[in-house]
DNA sequence: ATGTCTTTGTGAACGTGTGCACAAAGACAA
DNA sequence: TTGTCTTTGTGCACACGTTCACAAAGACAT
């Protein structure tokens, strides 16, 4: 350890927990809000309630980027909003492609959010020749044949996958050989990468599914909460076996009754 | 667990943990592609290695449903299909609305993951006039002034909101006064609903946030992994100010230089 | 029946995340 | 300056999630 400092300012850079990396886009966005109403100051109170989530939790993710607050006042919105996004990396410019140009692909590619921030679309890839050349949220789309060039050409490091799930293993190999080392995947794949590529994915099927289970959780458990009297018919319907035989009958039970 | 002897599957079903429970669906569908093989069985190892877990973590999560695998052996594929399609309640019909016919609201009614597991569309609604009446993905749009009246009569109890950010809240309360209980939102907003009312997000802004901030410690980490050779001019245009002055200088900083 | 071999199911240790509650820091007033 | 009042920053305890490691269960061969 070679810093001398007097004492630690520590590794915080190193020690920000995935949760809170989670939660700060949150409070940006919150905080951009103020910031746009000429807010110059909030508390750790009125943030949290705006971004949804505790206070001290919020004063707390805040402490692991450093003491921006004044005690008695708050946080300078600005301040804060500036801190938070040289955090993520959101002072510079991010290159983007996107792999995949179908309803999802151009619906990502004409999603607003993702320039605002940072983020720049650099490139739209599709497999099929026919879309080559076609604009799409006002950019050509180019074929998957381009793909490394583009990459390379434009220093891209972030790739956003959407295609159909049988192609999305072979575009992310791609994309990582050709050098991008982090993934937002929206096809409902597993995908394997190697060390040191970060893949994150968007699965609408999957979250339908949770919520289907916490739906089912409360008509099961009924007679207390219900406000809603409908979408009952349907449950019913599928009321057909013992619904409620868990552990199962010790295990004799055939391996049937599939979908 | 403290329980007597003999079997007492006790509340297991209250108690399946969260974690647990957002990785059902990705088993499920590991075991939905073993299932069209035909492959009969599968272990623990294999099918964590299919779902990108640790087959640990695997078997704990099983065993909050039951003793469903046989020593020796491993899982009977069409059997777990059954008992998690079960437990997450896709063994019912899940009829569902789609608020928001934009870009994403019509990837969304186009998205055969969709219908392909107990999930309906039962409705895209949308507020612009102009829509009404028009077919998407072979549904035809309606008026948000049917909002109301389609969930009533349909049972629904789960809504996606596909919406701009501003209108999100304001159509989520609707849904929610209709007797929706499940909301999965795309808006980039924070919803508030009252108890008893699931919401869960997807946030593409956010996610390529929480990329980014991976995405520039590798850069900041550099000398060690470093495979992607471009992507660097862009980064250093940003690198102005001292680039790890964090702590920041001690507290007299104005809170300028916001974005 | 007995033994061997495979794989589950789970106790226990560990790591991460959350929330309370309060001392300390600073603003502001007199 | 001194005192009061607000709000941060954090120690601590607890809840939740993950992983290891192994005894027990069962399949299968002999």
């Amino acid at each position: 350890m070679a810093t001398g400092r007097t004492h630690r300012p520590a590794t915080r850079s190193r020690g920000i927990p995935e949760a809170t990396v989670a939660r700060l886009p949150l409070y940006l966005r919150a905080l951009t809000a103020l910031s746009e109403r000429s807010v110059p100051t909030v508390s750790s109170e009125e943030l949290a309630a705006a971004a949804g989530v505790n206070s001290a939790k919020l004063r707390k993710d805040f402490s692991y980027l450093g003491s921006y607050g004044t005690r008695g006042v708050g946080y300078d919105v600005e301040y804060l909003v500036y801190q938070i996004s040289r955090e993520l990396g959101l002072t510079q410019d991010w290159p983007v492609v996107i792999v995949g140009i179908g309803n999802l692909g151009a619906a990502l590619a004409n999603y607003g959010g993702f320039a605002s921030r940072g983020f720049r679309v650099a490139a739209l890839i599709d497999a099929d020749p026919a879309m080559a050349g076609k604009p799409v949220a006002g950019i050509a789309v180019q074929h998957t044949d381009e793909l490394e060039h583009i990459i390379e050409d434009n220093g891209v490091s972030i790739g956003v996958i959407a295609t159909p799930a049988g192609a999305a293993q072979q575009v992310c190999d791609r994309l990582v050989a050709a050098g991008v080392t982090s993934i937002l995947n929206f096809a409902p794949t597993v995908l394997t990468v190697p060390d040191g590529v970060d893949v994150r994915k968007v699965d609408l099927s999957i979250e339908l599914q949770i919520l289907a289970f916490h739906e089912q959780r409360k008509a099961g458990d009924d007679g207390a909460a219900a406000p809603a009297p409908a979408a009952r018919a349907v449950a019913e319907a599928a009321a057909v076996a013992p619904a409620d035989d868990r552990k199962g009958p010790d295990g004799d039970v055939p391996a049937v009754m599939p979908a």
